[in-house]
DNA sequence: GCATTTCCTGGAAACGTTTCCATACTTTGT
DNA sequence: ACAAAGTATGGAAACGTTTCCAGGAAATGC
């Protein structure tokens, strides 16, 4: 008598042949529906399968037949909502597809990158969808490119993958337009750092109004956040309490407003009388502060949808597979009260 | 010449033991560390290893020693925030342990709860991780307790399952207190549905409070939501538009604050004179509304990495992981402005 | 110096599928 | 009526590991 308890074998392909009286391979035909397959010999083994309540080895499946029904997801965080809501629209389209998610999350850590991609490669998935990451880890992409496996990424350029993205470039340049617009010539632009392909084309898009309207960009007030709204606190309050002080701030991080309201009340500063803000994110925080907080915005689910559904059609071998130019979704940008023309100084 | 490009084929194990000049058996006990193996065999092995870029086919491992170095996890959403947080937490902790996480949305969904049991069970995955989730489910549940797996739920009740809860009662008995100390005797509550458990326990702990005050508890204040902002919308505004309206609103769930915050400002009130307010989870919005919201709140990433350890200690199979009483994490109220005295009538 | 144990290694049988091939039986075309 | 083509089934060989078993070499006990 053994210390861990016997578990009850689980019944194999082979045991539902026997006990509907046919062959191995009459069960395999009918469980994958194959043609050429008799209604009694199914019904025959059907009745076999729910008696003895059969259910495949998918290892032995994987094993077999080289596709595991796994796709892999790579994000930096898990706990960004921006991210997992983009992996719930995906993950829908995944399941509906007969698909399951594994997921790591990589922390913006290389080691932890080329690691997911180990796995990828000895689960042998059937895909890999990739969520923005840092364009520096090029050890990681170069171990991508031999992964001879169809890859999406989000937001993240990648060579020799298609990616879906959001338009961050016209977002970044209708926002400062609009900030530009209301008079603003010294605007802060607070952004994730510029090695995450969403920062670096918001940003080309604020420079780009800038030189549309012939004004110099001033270099100190864009800022590189490593963090969430800690680092954004400390870096306004410098900024507001300097010399010659912005008079727009534009937040483009997740909890980065909340940092940037922090610093406000800590400076004493009133928006958008004082400073005239807009961030990313159509967030609860946004919606309800008063005023309201002007927010650039975009489909997040639907997103999400949609590079899945580009790499399921990349595993299927669709010949328009072939194309890895970028897909771009737009962004929306949603007016409330958070911009004012700047006080005379 | 096929369409698809023949895939140069991958080293399998045979060819490691080709190259290195040794069999099978040995190049098998060297990669899984097993002792008696000489070190010059292990330097042999190793090196032919990497000169082939030799990946062991995780399929055929699993299939053969039946285990996956899988976790399933199971909830209900993955874009709420309160949930992702806390799969952050414990993919961390899988991670770690050598594991990779499969994850499944069931929305709520009887039927994909239940294909996604199935799914755990053909893909033989090692534990199962189990976020809160309707217990009317009872097929599901059923279903569960045949699994015969290594499970743990969090915030979440099935009999034989070992679970990981926050201190709901506790927390819906300090909030119901302290509101009732403030001097309010109709006090709405804005909750999930009784059918998960953090609402059933944070109404019980309502109860009590009110009981502790002999205070009768009116059934119309208490409302349960099927969905998030849009719905608390209307059922507030009602309530406070209706004859006798709450002094204040205890508002449990995901974005219904905001929709809370719809409903007064449609309404023309204001907190906290007006009404009191008490929300859950210690979010951007509770902290940066003027006035800042109290809020009941707990550790997501630590219950996580919580439930994340207890499961991996049961797949070791450690003796003490028979013992499947709930373990219970500490809620902390964070008091804000949204609270006052009520107004005299 | 011989019997016993311990250490290292190789051979081969699993694990549970899918898929190729062979075969017996039908149908179709002429 | 006979060849050819098609349909339904079974047998057996993969797929790539781990693990059991056996056996030779080395170390240990007397």
């Amino acid at each position: 008598m053994s210390l861990r308890q016997a578990q009850p074998a689980r019944p194999t392909i082979r045991d539902v042949a026997a006990q509907a009286g046919v062959s191995v391979s009459s069960v395999s035909r009918v469980l994958n529906g194959e043609p050429h397959t008799s209604p009694e010999l199914h019904a025959r083994i059907m009745r076999a399968v729910t008696r003895l309540r059969f259910e495949p080895h998918s290892a032995a499946q994987a094993l077999r037949s080289r596709e595991s029904k796994t796709i892999g997801c790579m994000v930096s965080d898990l706990s960004n909502p921006l991210y997992s809501e983009m992996i719930n629209g995906a993950e829908e389209e995944f399941q509906r597809a007969g698909y399951v998610l594994m997921l790591a999350a990589t922390r913006h850590e290389e080691d932890r990158e080329t690691a997911f991609v180990s796995a990828v490669r000895r689960r042998r998935m059937d895909g890999l969808l990739l969520f923005a990451g840092d364009n520096a880890h090029t050890d990681f992409t170069g171990a991508l490119a031999n992964l001879e496996l169809p890859c999406v990424a989000i937001d993240r350029e990648v060579p020799g993958v298609p990616s879906v993205r959001a338009d961050h470039r016209g977002g970044g340049l209708e926002i400062t337009r609009y900030l530009i617009g209301l008079g603003h010539r010294r605007i802060a632009l607070l952004t994730a750092r510029a090695a995450l392909l969403p920062s670096s084309e918001r940003l080309a898009g604020y420079r780009q109004a800038h030189a549309e309207a012939k004004l110099e960009v001033d270099p100190d007030l864009i800022r590189p956040q490593t963090q969430g709204s800690s680092i954004a606190f400390s870096d306004v309050c410098q900024l507001l309490r300097g010399p010659n002080r912005p008079t727009a701030i534009i937040t483009l991080g997740t909890h980065m407003l909340a940092g940037v309201m922090d610093a406000l009340s800590s400076t004493g500063l009133r928006y958008p009388d004082d400073v005239s803000l807009v961030c990313i994110g159509d967030t609860d925080l946004a919606r309800h502060a008063t005023p309201g907080i002007s927010a650039l915005t975009w489909d997040l689910d639907q997103m999400g949808r949609v590079a899945a559904n580009i790499l399921l059609e990349r595993i299927r071998g669709g010949d328009e597979a072939r194309k890895i130019r970028p897909v771009y979704l737009p962004t929306r940008f949603i007016l409330r009260h958070s911009g004012a023309k700047p006080r005379a100084p």
